[in-house]
DNA sequence: ACCTGAACACCGTTCAAGT
DNA sequence: ACCTGAACACCGTTCAAGT
């Protein structure tokens, strides 16, 4: 048994203990991870000076630090198996703190580990060809894919409540529709946000291709 | 000038106030919107038992409000219209107040309302053919794709800061990544958005039309 | 340098009291 | 029924003080 070192803090403890807590509460305060820590709220300060927001910022390279970069920039697997590895990257670091991401999504991108992975995502359009002018509306598209896809993963509870009385309100919107809404209800999570993702990332991976394809002609 | 209504107060007024304070303040406050209202805080409570979270529903129900459904439910237009539509309706309901999807994500759907514009989704999913097993599925990726697109759009700030010192850290990323980021930094983000929602549309507009010719066969 | 303790302004919520 | 006013527990942050 070691004898802990001398400091009890330091910025990446700090972030661990607030992500540990979203995790299992939902949300972090600054009195909750100095309790976590058996330290004063106020001696965060000295190692985060920027506070809270700043924190949340080294949440960010906490998760992002658990991708590995190697199989996106490996030059031997084809540019689409790199983006599929890309996006299921991505959302499984975030799906593993999935009510972290509408806080991370609060704040701008910083740090420059967060900044790498985007890089290796705008190598990976570069090899599969998409053309430089549409490399950030794809860039935008796939984010939008993969935050929504950990938003949804991670919102509380069933989406979708089914409609609790059918009390024939619009012709228009009739019988078929409260059925779908409680067929959706039904059903494990689970399974129904893989397979959304997974049709997500084909989707994507159909249209850089597309692009791709366009480029060579 | 006709009198003002004996009450001051009402559920609409108090979501449109928190509605307000979000798009200018990018967030809002209890004490906020009764300051808005010229009311003392306490007050709203007697017209949202639910408190705060019971104010997001109502926002969430006031911004879904603004959308037009019958170019929705119009089986005159052709289904893959219809969906370009439903996407850019929702999206540009949200855009309205992008900072307010941060707020509305992290409370699960209740409303009427809402519920509402997700079966008029379903409908146009079935008219285009998606098999009932898969709708959901669809749903989930169409959800992330406007949900995130949204977020994108209300990002604060240049999401892509270039960049500092290119100092030689890595070997395997090194020259003309940097450039990529500062290039997306660069162009003024409302086309950068655009292009990219446009893009987003198209793709799962491709998307659903392929799952309605794979059950045609 | 690292942490404590007291202090400040502020927020969400409750509840008895007014009209 | 609708709103006020006082009160409570709590949060984020600062700053002088300890070691």
């Amino acid at each position: 048994m070691p004898r802990p070192s001398k400091n009890i803090l330091s910025t990446s403890t700090i972030a661990r203990a607030a992500l540990k807590l979203v995790e299992t509460k939902g949300d972090f305060t600054i009195p909750g991870v100095a309790a976590a820590l058996k330290v004063n709220p106020s001696s965060l300060y000295h190692h985060l000076p920027g506070g809270r927001s700043e924190i949340v910022h080294r949440m960010r390279e906490e998760l992002y630090a658990r991708i590995d970069l190697a199989p996106l920039v490996d030059a031997g697997v084809s540019p689409l198996d790199r983006l599929r590895t890309w996006m299921r990257e991505v959302r499984a670091a975030l799906a593993n703190a999935p009510s972290v991401v509408t806080v991370l999504v609060a704040s701008p991108v910083q740090d420059p580990r967060t900044l790498e992975i985007y890089e290796t995502l705008f190598v990976i359009l570069r090899d599969a060809g998409v053309p430089a002018d549409d490399r950030v509306a794809f860039s935008a598209m796939i984010d939008a894919v993969v935050l929504g896809s950990a938003i949804d993963a991670g919102s509380p509870a069933p989406l979708w409540r089914p409609t609790p009385a059918p009390d024939s309100s619009e012709a228009l919107t009739a019988p078929p529709l409260s059925e779908l809404v409680c067929v959706a209800a039904s059903g494990d999570d689970r399974s129904r946000v893989q397979k959304g993702l997974d049709l997500a990332v084909e989707t994507v991976v159909a249209a850089v291709a597309s692009a791709g394809r366009a480029a060579d002609r």
